[in-house]
RNA sequence: GCGCCCAUCGUCUAGCCCGGUCUAGGACACUGGCCUUUCACGCCGGCGACAGGGGUUCGAAUCCCCUUGGGCGUACCA
């Protein structure tokens, strides 16, 4: 185990989100490969905004990518004994103070400032060296921050920043309602989970400076920042629920893998030379902040789904199965006297860019046709097919349980004897085994159907025709 | 307004640090064709970018400056 020390410190006020996932993903990525320690840390100081309901999902949500973490998680809101202490220590060391400025004044004198043409738009610093209140009236405790020389870093992503302290005003570090505020507890529980590297999104670059004067303060060592660009939509716009679904989870409904989401993700800003297509033993054997871009990325839903149908199309059908069946049976499809998952699947993974259209494709497989499609038929079945459909059912009555190759060979033995094209015979097969047009390979669908339920279907259908036929 | 960050095909990116091998490579999307029992898959091909302007240099996508554009911050949110 080495001593890199990272967390991922989402906020529960919704739920885990595109941008937030791939900061997670990265910490985790990193410390997997260093044998590090990831921490899941909740920021929940803002007791208004924050819900049980939000922290659940993005729990599992982080289950669901499969980001375990070693320590947690660990909740903010559990710890304002610490904060309250802290507040204490600084107030003490002269190194924050009490203000009692007003929501109110300080607005009139923002707004004032603004009006002014002011470049200042920050705290004044009324209270900053003020003593005519006593400490019980209600008052906010503020951050003495340096007014003068430059706070430096150098980020692991972005390279060195730096900003002017004249800049920055004295934060706010406890609220009116003794509650502390994100820049503050944010040093407190770095410095107490002595986390060595934090990696978050390129919005907090501007707070960087301020938690460094904190650190200093409070004496603790300065961890290493590295900052993740944002990821936009498609207008450039930083990506918000009108760029289409944000959620983890909404991919999980939408029938998207995980690993496909994570293989994105990741190549959303990293790249390791030309590849695409990364195991998730890979990513944690490659991946570096090194290689992680400096420009802010669009989210781009179609690469996503290519990924997807990659890992479909690539996945273990035995674990697609499984995931089949509960989106099935979550339709009402009875899956348990049907054909088996696996063979399902295999027959359908060419076909289908997410599980939700997998399931499309499949219920057919477990519900014989309602209806057949109408134009489908005037325009495949005719009096020749009917007769091949008699025949092929007498073939496959005696077939038992043929493999591919047998059914084939009923197959042929038909197109011999009648002498018919498997392209005129191959669409009425179809028609009346699923209903429609679209289907895996017609030896596939009866070799998984099975030649017992074929010789049904074709049997119901083969009235349907008749009847069809006649009256047309 | 002020501060910070960023800038290669429509999008994700390789190349940039250590200038010449770049008539700029890959992927998604789009598109032409092939394959084919349906739908798909697959295969082959095409379209398509160094934001603009100044430098430095024999030579710049690569180094420097400016402009423009975009993002983020500027909360008793995180």
């Amino acid at each position: 185990m080495s001593d890199l020390r990272v967390r991922f410190a989402p906020s529960p006020t919704g739920y885990l989100h595109i941008g937030g996932a791939r900061t997670a993903l990265f910490n985790y990525l990193l410390a997997r490969q260093q044998r590090g320690t990831f921490i899941l840390r909740v920021e929940d100081t803002d007791v208004e905004r924050s819900t049980q309901e939000s922290t659940d999902a993005i729990l599992q949500a982080m289950e669901w990518l499969g980001l375990d973490y070693d320590e947690g998680p660990i909740f903010q809101s559990d710890r304002f004994d610490l904060y309250k202490a802290k507040v204490a220590q600084l107030l003490a060391e002269g190194k924050a103070y009490r203000c009692y400025c007003s929501a109110e004044e300080l607005e009139k004198k923002r707004e004032l400032a603004i009006a002014s043409g002011s470049s200042r738009l920050g705290y004044d610093g009324t209270c900053r060296n003020r003593a005519d209140h006593s400490a019980g009236a209600p008052h906010v405790v503020r951050f003495r921050t340096p007014q003068s020389g430059t706070t430096t870093f150098v980020d692991r992503i972005k390279g060195p920043i730096s900003f002017n302290n004249e800049e920055l005003d004295d934060l706010i570090i406890q609220r009116t309602d003794g509650t502390p505020t994100y820049n503050f507890v944010v040093v407190i529980d770095d410095v107490d989970m002595r986390i060595s590297l934090v990696i978050r999104g390129d919005d907090h670059i501007n707070n960087t400076p301020r938690q460094i004067h904190i650190y200093q303060a409070l004496g603790a060592p300065v961890p290493e920042f590295a900052h993740v660009p944002m990821i936009l939509g498609a207008d450039k716009k930083r990506l918000s629920k009108r760029h289409g679904a944000t959620s983890v989870m909404a991919y999980k409904e939408m029938g998207y893998l995980p690993e496909a989401l994570v293989n994105y993700l990741v190549r959303l800003g990293w790249s390791h030379g030309d590849q695409e297509i990364f195991t998730k033993a890979e990513l944690i054997e490659k991946f570096n902040l090194e290689s992680v871009g400096r420009a802010a990325g669009v989210f781009n839903p179609d690469k996503l789904l290519w990924l997807n149908e990659h890992y479909i199309k690539t996945g273990d059908p035995e674990r697609l199965g499984g995931l089949l069946a509960e989106i099935l049976t979550a339709r009402g499809v009875d899956v348990a006297g049907g054909p088996g998952l696996a063979a399902v699947v295999s027959t359908l993974q060419d076909r289908a860019k997410t599980l939700l259209e997998m399931a499309d494709g499949a219920e057919f497989y477990f519900r014989r046709p309602a209806s057949y499609d109408a134009e489908a038929v005037e325009r495949q079945v005719g009096p020749e097919q009917i007769a091949a459909l008699e025949q092929l059912c007498t073939e496959l009555e005696g077939a038992g349980d043929a493999d591919h190759a047998g059914v084939e060979a009923a197959f042929q033995k038909v197109l011999a004897t009648t002498g018919l094209k498997l392209g005129k015979l191959g669409p009425a097969v179809r028609i009346a085994l699923t209903g429609g047009t679209a289907s895996p390979s017609i030896y596939e669908v009866v070799t998984v159907l099975g030649c017992a339920e074929t010789v049904k279907r074709l049997q119901g259908a083969l009235k349907v025709f008749r009847a069809t036929l006649k009256t047309a």
